[in-house]
DNA sequence: CGCTTTTGACCTGCGC
DNA sequence: GCGCAGGTCAAAAGCG
């Protein structure tokens, strides 16, 4: 997250991202959110086109856990929509490790945005929500509960109440336990990355260095420290562990935030074939992610742009210093570049962008290439990002497709 | 050479 | 104040 800059806007936008666009393509009645146009996007302070991509890890995890611990909308009490997309689940911080599988269920703590009742409370709204906070620059959502369908809107301008989610910032060492963390509860996709020692981690697309190693007390899997090691002096770090209701489950936890923009290059792979060479599959791995080295585009989009880190549990805690630190940072620019697994197609429209950056316009760039040109198409708008990265949310064969020819 | 993981030692926060 | 548990450091070794 995580941008962290990452930190909330990390986990929220990688869910907001895979469960935004499935629902641009197919648009749900039950999801009375209004759809980005390019006016959306013109006007929209985010203006972060992609914030309604879906999150490629995400489809990873999708494809590689054939969906066992998400659930589509055919499992979902709210389930005449999503077209059976994936449901990511955001757990209180008490359920985190003792759940973090089974059903999607939709909360975001110390704040009630989402009724479990309420009509816009189906997992792919609070999605909506959530990466609604992370496209916000500053993390506010606004909520009109007094809309008939109790539906939220972003940055709307008439609405009765306000939530401001930010994120972890400048934690020093005194707060280390009672630090803003984000907990992130995914399935453990055994054949995505199997370290030597035999330790899964999913990939998201910040470079990680693991720094540690712990047994946990009552655990009988240890937990694995991770620092960013896309930027020097980048502070974000993770934690991951097994859960220990389910250990089929990894518990991510998110703490601290990256200084700097989305990566633009990963690190050498160098040192990091060990966990790779253990699996042919390992091209998706956190570090084969470095097969997108060579273009290098920032395109320049608000700080709330992450990494497309999907999980189906997410989890956010913070403190008011923490939302006081953040508007320091609001202003930041940072760089978006979701993960891609047609790499001719992220050389292409990276290219694109690249070109498009020297003309000072990129949000031109993307309407250009069909993505959100349209606002009386938003199907076909959104359908063209999404078929861009080949991240269709329900398309895991193309998504597998790629990942083989990497 | 620059990156990684591993792992034991050390540091720190927290509960008693 | 003490001890425990968690978190971090840093040296060593491996890899491309």
């Amino acid at each position: 997250m995580d941008n962290f800059q990452g930190d909330l806007t990390d986990v929220v936008r990688g869910i907001g991202g895979h469960m935004l666009l499935p629902e641009i393509s197919s648009p749900p009645s039950i999801l009375p959110l209004p759809q980005p146009s390019v006016s959306d996007l013109h006007i929209n302070p985010f203006g972060d086109p992609f914030v309604s991509m879906t999150d490629p890890f995400l489809q990873e995890l999708n494809t590689v856990t054939n969906s066992s611990h998400f659930s589509t909308a055919g499992d979902n009490a709210n389930n005449n929509s999503n077209n059976g997309f994936l449901v990511p689940k955001v757990l209180e911080h008490d359920q985190i490790k003792s759940q973090c599988s089974i059903f999607p269920r939709i909360r975001i703590s110390h704040s009630n945005i989402i009724h479990e009742s309420s009509p816009c409370s189906s997992p792919a709204m609070s999605a909506h929500v959530v990466a609604a906070a992370a496209a916000s620059p500053r993390g506010i959502i606004n909520v009109d509960t007094n809309s008939p369908r109790n539906c939220l809107f972003v940055d709307g301008n008439t609405f009765s109440s306000q939530i401001q989610i930010s994120s972890p910032r400048n934690i020093g060492l005194k707060r280390r336990k009672s630090q803003a963390k984000k907990v992130v509860c995914i399935p453990a996709p055994a054949a995505m990355n199997s370290r030597s020692s035999g330790e899964v981690v999913p990939s998201d697309l910040w470079a990680w260095r693991k720094y540690g190693q712990k047994p946990i007390k009552g655990s009988p899997f240890p937990r694995g420290y991770y620092r960013c090691s896309s930027s020097k002096g980048c502070s974000a770090r993770k934690q991951v562990e097994r859960s220990r209701a389910d250990p089929s489950m990894l518990v991510i936890t998110y703490t601290s935030e990256h200084n700097h923009p989305w990566p633009i290059q990963r690190n050498s792979l160098a040192g990091s074939t060990r966990s790779c060479s253990s699996n042919p599959n390992s091209s998706k791995s956190s570090t084969a992610t470095a097969s997108l080295n060579g273009h290098q585009n920032n395109t320049h989009l608000p700080s709330s742009a992450s990494p497309p880190l999907s999980a189906s549990a997410v989890k956010n805690e913070q403190t008011e210093e923490d939302m006081e630190l953040e508007n320091v940072e609001d202003d930041k620019i940072a760089s978006y570049r979701p993960e891609l697994h047609d790499q001719h197609q992220a050389d292409d429209f990276f290219a694109d962008l690249e070109e498009l950056e020297l003309e000072g316009d990129s949000l031109s760039m993307l309407l250009s290439q069909g993505c959100v040109g349209d606002p009386n198409n938003e199907t076909i708008a959104s359908d063209g990002i999404s078929d861009f990265f080949g991240w269709s949310g329900g398309n895991n064969n193309k998504d597998d497709q790629a990942s083989k020819s990497l």
